[in-house]
DNA sequence: GCTGGCACTCTGGCCGTCAGAGTGCCAGTC
DNA sequence: GACTGGCACTCTGACGGCCAGAGTGCCAGC
């Protein structure tokens, strides 16, 4: 695709096809040290590969390519390994992502349509998500910061216990509850909810605190304690546990690489165990890109900086709700990684906005 | 403990204290391994322990108690290690479980005061068993089946769906979306409810089934599917949803014994992979004990039989509903696990019950 | 029944060796 | 100037022999 037309100087042109062998080279290596996870050298890869030059030329090339800090030798007499900005190359070169075949397809679309509710849909992206890829599954359930209050309820449970229950748009209930030392009268509470519900049904989550701030000068003063609490309640909730929730799935596929590779899974497993730090891999990824890949260093997270990251935000009605992604080690297969996180990102997009 | 008094003919004395000695080289092989990893031979064992006499009387000991199945030689000349038997026997030996020390206590308090709801107690307690024993632990939610349905609502989120919320004494809230083709009338819908809570209000949820089966009759032949949909729903929650979830924490705990033992990891995280696999382990044991070990190869669950779990019940307003515990390599900590996971229980129970 | 002594055995670490793989460089060719 | 074949060099990993250390089993004596 770089090939220039021939009106070129003739060095230009050379020049080029060097850049665009090299290129290949490193492609070349990447691709199979992803598929054998051992270093690969010249021979092997004139073996595996079309390149129609010998060893030695490609030697050169790896020389040039290992000078560059695309790809590293482990020891003098091994092949090379790629390093993270090789990764990085061969990622960005990758223009369009592999489309999936029909049966996986078919596949995606089997396993989703048992889910019933949120819950269900989440768990089972998980898990289709880590057995796809063979890694580690990550997936965050929709902001509520994105989301809008559909309804909210009020339920005592007793004589000095409410309920309070918000129901989301994206499928989401929140509960909490509220302990009053005085009584709940049952006429001020269908009042209060029915306020509520006016200041903050279908509006959007982020509103609400300005929303319902001056609700309480509304109500007498006895009964404003009552009042209050709930309030205050209501602001935690939105506050609070605003993109709270990640599931996790898959991380028995993390001892499989164990046996591979100088990684250590002890820290990685630590990590992904920190739901803030899960939630700060996949909200790391501004919202304007849908496909992200964060390699190795790139990584800023303690412990997972020999890992590889692939998330894609999945959307409800066209505006990207949360994210998604797959966790492994910094040789995964990319491209397989790729084309099935915004396969499945794609998917749990359209059945949250069927639905 | 199994002295016994000096009337006794003298033979069957000594037969006791020889008994009793191999209890206490097996206790002593037991412990020392557990610290050490290591198997344990005779010589270390009497400078370790006073036991009062030379390193070749253990020798027969020890042979004895191989005899009998309680360890076993890796390889000729190495120490010994316990079986899956000796654990067993060490076990039931601990007769009555060592309390937690004040600070520990105190620990344990300050930790789980911070929890607001019922998801908060269940996330804090596996942490904070994670971390007391340095192992996997696990903590079901509170079982619905031993609970009371508080309240029901009906929620109608738009013209042909709506929300059934089951609201539990436990504190769980489970929740179920229904559709409807003909458009939801509200009236029917707050005469269902009315009914439903007058049905299954205050009422053990193994008993709801019963409860509602006969209602759709109650109403008009063009409100019935409805009704039907309805009460299908509540039917396939209670039975369906009826010990369901599970928490897991502190599964990095298993990288750290990879390195000391012949027990890989990757069967052991896809086990605990599977809610139903940790359902069916805690579910396992009866309801009459209380604190249950199930040492290596006890346990009938695949994958686990090379480690031990111990478990305890937890109670709400003292009826057992549910169960929590740590899942181990079969050299654990037994003492520690056993009090960290008693303790914990009794401190969950109570919190549950004064909430 | 306990003990010290002794011969036996097995493991794990260390070392030297060696084949295999891969490189870097050089001189020659198109 | 780019490519190529050839060659010397180097590093790893597997293999086998060796040895010290640890622990056992057995036996004769107390």
């Amino acid at each position: 695709m770089l090939r220039q037309i021939a009106s070129k100087p003739v060095e230009y042109v050379e020049a080029q096809m060097l850049e665009e062998r090299r290129l290949a080279v490193l492609q070349a290596i990447v691709s199979d040290y992803v598929a054998t996870h051992e270093a690969v050298g010249s021979k092997a890869l004139v073996d595996r590969h079309q390149l129609g030059v010998s060893p030695a030329t490609i030697r050169n090339d790896m020389a040039a390519l290992e000078e560059e800090g695309y790809i590293t030798a482990p020891h003098t007499s091994a092949g090379r390994i790629p390093t993270d900005l090789g990764y990085r190359m061969f990622v960005d070169q990758i223009s369009q992502v592999k489309p999936l075949s029909a049966a996986e397809r078919k596949g995606i679309d089997r396993f989703l349509s048992d889910a019933v509710d949120l819950d269900d849909i989440m768990t089972l992206t998980v898990r289709l998500l880590a057995q796809l890829t063979k890694q580690v599954a990550v997936v965050q359930y929709p902001s509520l910061s994105r989301s809008q209050v559909r309804r909210i309820e009020l339920i005592p449970l007793n004589e000095h216990r409410l309920m309070i229950m918000l129901i989301v748009d994206s499928g989401r209930v929140e509960q909490r509850i509220v302990e009053c030392s005085v009584p709940i009268d049952e006429v001020l509470l269908a009042d209060l909810r029915a306020r509520l519900s006016v200041a903050i049904s279908d509006q959007p989550f982020s509103s609400v605190p300005q929303r319902i701030e001056d609700l309480e000068q509304s109500f007498n003063t006895e009964n404003r304690p009552l009042v209050r609490a709930v309030i205050v309640e209501i602001l935690e909730t939105v506050t609070a546990k605003l993109d709270e929730r990640v599931v996790l799935g898959g991380a028995s596929n993390l001892a499989r690489y164990n046996e591979d590779f100088p990684m250590t899974i002890q820290p990685v497993l630590e990590a992904l165990e920190e739901q803030v730090v899960l939630l700060r891999l996949l909200g790391e990824v501004g919202t304007e890109t849908k496909l992200s890949v964060r390699i190795g260093h790139e990584n800023q997270v303690e412990g997972l900086n020999s890992t590889s990251i692939v998330t894609s935000h999945y959307a409800k009605e066209s505006t990207p709700v949360a994210s998604l992604g797959v966790i492994g080690p910094t040789n995964m297969d990319y491209v397989n990684s790729m084309s099935t996180v915004q396969a499945v990102a794609q998917y749990v997009s359209r059945f949250l906005s069927d639905e």
